[in-house]
DNA sequence: CTTGACCTGTGTCTTGGACACAGGTGTAAG
DNA sequence: CTTACACCTGTGTCCAAGACACAGGTCAAG
């Protein structure tokens, strides 16, 4: 397959985008890199579990659960069978995290990402969705606003009680005479 | 068997006595408690699941799950395997209703109860547990607030751009543009 | 006798990873 | 060469608070 045969100066370049985009002072190390070498170490795409985790500041194991399910699909090394990830995986890590930080759902995020797979415009999807997961956020939002004006309303109220033994039908009277 | 044969008033009376008990004017009523009866009509509590979850506004997997973890301890009809619910454990499940409406988790609840069973006062105990989990929750309440905004911005910034199709690089450009 | 509603215990599912574990690999130092 | 150590693999389990499923037992009514 031409596949396995990728171009030496494409797959520094791949490199050092994903370095560069990592942070910053790899630029200088990145001239050191010599392609040949880089071709012998690995066939196509360079980057082990853990330096992949590092670019994008997540653990390895983030990035074995994006594996795992699926989301990112590596190469395998036909020596020792570990994991290569490619720029096309880099990228697309990098949206799933983008895709989480506005709430998206893993199972959602697989469901665009289904779309761009087949070349087909995910936007509708996404814009479906966010209006779901917001409206669930809203929720979440409002409950959570609830209980902490409870428990902030708990904490003042007990302020001005004792403690007490239990009775019979009385647990703790601090919980059980906070009436709402 | 006499167990069958439930005397319907004895079950008024049982019912009335877990009502009575939530709302604090048993001891009125307490008058028309026949014990005698009460005995053939159960052993020691008449309430079965369904009836316990009911009468809390709880569905029967919410008791079974208490009585699975050993918060609740009913008794057990000898000849059916059938579980008894006494008016101690309809005690008990408005207790642990009332905490988990405060933030407390089913695990701070267990060692709430563990004092109590000792006859030691949970107050202490409440008291702090209940400052941790006021932190959690202001914790998580920052971060849904910070979500929703995020995410209400994304919605009103998308509602001015066009759907496109993904590229090599770019998967969905409503995620991936949105910068914060 | 059958139907249907209820009961039992047990096991599995949910989220988004985190952690564990057994066993293989790569490399640098002694 | 051996050893140590850091890394890799796949797989399984864990979290919280129930919800749901399932196989099998019970019971009252028709």
């Amino acid at each position: 397959m031409t596949k396995s045969r990728i171009n030496s100066s494409d797959l520094l370049s791949g490199l050092e985008l994903m370095i560069d985009s990592y942070q910053g002072k790899e630029q200088i190390l990145g001239v050191n890199l010599n392609p040949v070498i880089v071709r012998l170490s690995c066939e196509e795409g360079c980057v082990k579990v853990i330096e992949m985790a590092r670019r994008l500041g997540v653990t390895a194991d983030t990035v074995r659960f994006y594996t795992r399910i699926k989301i990112l699909k590596p190469g395998k090394n036909k020596t020792n069978g570990y994991r290569e990830y490619s720029e096309n995986d880099y990228n697309r890590l990098r949206f799933v995290l983008s895709a989480r930080q506005l709430g998206f759902s893993v199972e959602d995020i697989q469901e665009i990402l289904n779309h761009a797979d087949k070349k087909k415009s995910p936007c509708p999807t996404v814009r479906r969705l966010i209006d779901q997961r917001l409206n669930e956020t809203e929720q979440r939002f409002a409950e959570t606003l609830q209980l902490r004006e409870r428990m902030q309303q708990a904490v003042v109220e007990w302020s001005q009680k004792p403690d007490k033994v239990p009775t019979g039908h009385m647990i703790c009277h601090l919980i059980e005479e906070f009436a709402q």
